[in-house]
DNA sequence: AAAAAATTTAAACATCTGCTTGAAAATATT
DNA sequence: AATATTTTCAAGCAGATGTTTAAATTTTTT
């Protein structure tokens, strides 16, 4: 009986998915064999065709249940945002970009391990999200560009859609790379909260949004 | 005989070289195998051991060949700058960005893998560079450190060392995908020349670089 | 308690992985 | 031309991969 059953009994289908979603983001979603999750979440290498039918579709099902509540809560923020007035490039930022933090209280992961999987998201599975992924992230932008647009009085839709892609970057550089900078900076720059790099990023994001908005 | 050869006899070791780093470019680092990279390069599996030792080894010549002179194009180009005057914070990110492009001349693999394999390389492979490649970027981040804090007046170091990574993430992002944002935008933003798209994103940086400079 | 349904299991499948071998072929040296 | 060196080749290694099967087990329903 492995780590993810040892509490109480969780189910086969929500350890492997749990074991997964550890090993992915170690490892990235290609470098993951089936006996290696199936030996994590102590179940049989037959359970993943049971539960999910294929190896590619327990991927889609860890991806989904991580990223679906993160775009969920980037449209609630939103409404809170414009309820409350017109929000700024910063207020529009964090509401973006939070989620991806704050849904590790979710997770199952321990912290360093969810930010990573996250990372991993945005710069490994940018194109082959599941389409339900894909119609989400749809609407998020669709409610976000122009919401930045009138934050940037006389901004274009395309540079929104470019800073939004250039803050995508960012985001995953920092959420994969945590220690990245520590090392190649000889511990120049120490480790921190991710509340306090995330902080930093939507700094140097904000200013980008903000400079040659004319064009 | 494969494409790599028709032409003219270019040599095994040349040929699996530029097949390894065409698959790296499309696949990723570690979901190439050899039999792929020696089937494009129309040689025998054994021969990359032969000429390289291992796989991994490939490997290392492939990165190595691609980022070193990447490495010496940013001294060159730095050197070239301090011989100007005091160089501002856009012509650093050019002279240290420009060179991911530049390159490509040098290059057997088509523009569009070229970009994707420099992507690649800063989001799969920042950690896990050969040695020489290691000392090579702290060379270069010893000399334009200090040549950002120069150019933003009162700026500290780590602020630049964030600011450099943030630019990473970036780059990255936009060398490996490139139409990526022509697709999320359901091709409001066309395509591009890549020389435009760095254009856009050293204007992104360099907002970043120059705000919050004060710590 | 008996029957039905859901779940887990060990074993095997065909294929692929990086690596190795020893002999054949090509090239260079004498 | 004969020898020595370098390079290529087909074949095979042991191990890992995703998938499948049919039987055993557990759980639920009757």
């Amino acid at each position: 009986m492995s780590a993810a059953q040892e509490e109480e009994h969780v189910g086969t289908k929500r350890a492997l998915r749990d074991a997964a979603a550890a090993l992915f983001a170690e490892n990235g979603f290609e470098n993951v064999s089936l006996r290696e999750i199936t030996g994590r979440a102590g179940a049989n290498v037959a359970s993943v065709k049971y539960h999910f039918g294929s190896k590619e579709s327990l991927v889609d099902a860890v991806v989904t249940e991580l990223v679906s509540p993160v775009n969920q809560a980037r449209l609630k923020n939103l409404d809170c945002l414009e309820r409350e007035g017109d929000p700024s490039v910063r207020k529009l930022l964090h509401g973006f970009f939070d989620p991806l933090l704050t849904q590790l209280t979710a997770s199952a992961l321990s912290e360093q391990l969810f930010f990573k999987l996250m990372g991993r998201l945005v710069s490994e599975r940018s194109y082959e999200l599941p389409e339900i992924l894909m119609a989400q992230f749809h609407e998020v932008a669709g409610r976000y560009v122009p919401a930045f647009q009138q934050a940037i009085r006389g901004s274009d839709s395309r540079h929104i859609f470019w800073s939004i892609h250039f803050s995508f970057g960012v985001m995953s550089n920092v959420l994969m790379h945590g220690d990245l900078l520590n090392k190649i900076s000889k511990g120049l720059v120490e480790r921190e909260e991710m509340e306090r790099t995330m902080e930093r990023a939507i700094d140097f994001c904000e200013a980008g949004f903000l400079n040659g908005s004319q064009g």
